[in-house]
DNA sequence: ACAAAAGTGTTTTTCTTACACCCATGT
DNA sequence: ACATGGGTGTAAGAAAAACACTTTTGT
């Protein structure tokens, strides 16, 4: 809905100040495979409540701007990233429970987003500090921020059986070994390579060959052919996550 | 995030009303089945904007409310019904744009929701006039209700491909062919039977047996065997939707 | 007897899986 | 020579799709 009297509890007329305001926010998770793994932006907190502490990227939404506004705008300012326009950027859900923020009623859109490479972060805005850390040892985080990280990473998981979100933590140019240690890291498993080409190669507008030359893979092996993402959102068939052990009847 | 100074624009000092506040509210996504067709719950605008056109139910968040709860109140005061706690509620994603609504700035949560066997609704709450209306012929709506709820189809469609999401479109007690129909009607094809039959029951905790005996299915016909939702959420492995014709290479 | 809907069986085809094996490069 | 990672082939098994057929009810 929007602004409609309902349930005899809220305002009709509008008057904006009367009533107790709704601070709304955005909140960021930050991936980005290093060294194999998974790591996660963060921001260590300059004052109370949770001073000290660790945690996501975040800041207000402006009079007027939407959500993803903000998500990118901050997206830019935490990174110091010049150009985030083409970064894959996505709406997690929101956050509304009335103690999340003990100062005041503060409603957050959280949202994940995915890069490639890792720069350092140039820690802009006033953050103290901004540092990437592995997801695993990123806890405990201030308010409810473990929880939705912990969410953003399920979202993420989830959506790399069915679409090619994959692509988004690669750079432009990518081989079919970084694709799968995707994956691999992500999920936290072991893929069969040739059965993994199989079906990235089978799936029509996933990846598509660069028409250069190969490259060396940091030294030893064969050099690997570079592909680009493709122009397909969805992927079918899915690409199944291994059942784990234990799971299955 | 929560409150916190970044990017220079935001107040730190907590000055509760000294900044354009945000309205958030709730919007509601109701569907169900009738007479297989997919019907979604409307509402009729008694004032402007608007005024006469058909949105969905929704309502402020109260101060002391999260989003889902407040959105499992309206849920009941819409409907009318005296138990909504067994409902499946679920969030959709926020719509934050600065123009949806031209009075003020209106952050709203979207929630589906949905209903097995569907009662008129009896227009609680101030609403002057709730009703079920066919999917297909619902728009337009009002604000941007119409993107919000071709948004929520187009989830609960896929949620049906891999979550046991299905049984919440049905009565506690149902036939393999009330669940089939589920799926059809969302998904506006044709299933064959006997394989779609093999693939809930082969799948652990979609469904289980009742131990009573069978029931007519409304007449003619061997009477069906009568099923419980299991107690899986996920389902491993999803029932992929047909592929439509033209979109696979 | 017939229509309608539930339920079973079977065959064909497709996809997945688990490997074995070769290729090209750096040390 | 050999370790390392890229890339190809293939045979066994599992799953999905298509369709024929039987069962049980109401009219």
């Amino acid at each position: 809905m929007t602004a409609r009297a309902t349930g005899g509890s809220a305002p009709e007329g509008y008057d904006k100040h009367a009533f107790e305001p709704f601070a709304v926010t955005v909140d960021l998770a930050v991936l980005t495979i290093r060294a194999g793994a998974l790591d996660v932006l963060l921001v260590e907190r300059g004052q109370e409540p949770y001073a000290g502490r660790w945690a996501l990227p975040g800041g207000f939404v402006l009079p007027d701007e939407s959500a993803e506004t903000a998500a990118r705008r901050e997206l830019a300012e935490e990174t110091g990233l010049a150009d985030v326009s083409g970064l894959h950027l996505e709406q997690l859900r929101t956050y509304s429970e009335p103690g999340r923020d003990p100062r005041m009623r503060v409603v957050s859109v959280a949202f994940t987003a995915l890069l490639p490479d890792a720069p350092e972060p140039r820690g802009g805005g006033d953050a103290a500090e901004a540092r990437w850390r592995p997801y695993d040892t990123a806890g405990p985080l201030a308010f409810d921020h473990d929880r939705i990280l912990a969410d953003a990473h399920e979202r993420v998981g989830a959506q790399l059986e069915y679409s090619c979100l994959a692509t988004a933590f690669c750079p432009p140019e990518f081989t079919l070994g970084e694709l799968q240690q995707v994956y691999e890291t992500v999920w936290g498993g072991t893929l069969d390579r040739p059965n993994f080409r199989r079906k990235v190669l089978a799936t029509p507008g996933f990846v598509e060959p660069v028409p250069g030359a190969a490259r060396l893979t940091g030294g030893r092996g064969k050099p690997a052919a570079l592909y680009r993402a493709g122009t397909a959102a969805a992927l079918h068939p899915p690409l199944l996550r291994p059942p784990r052990e234990g799971s299955p009847a």
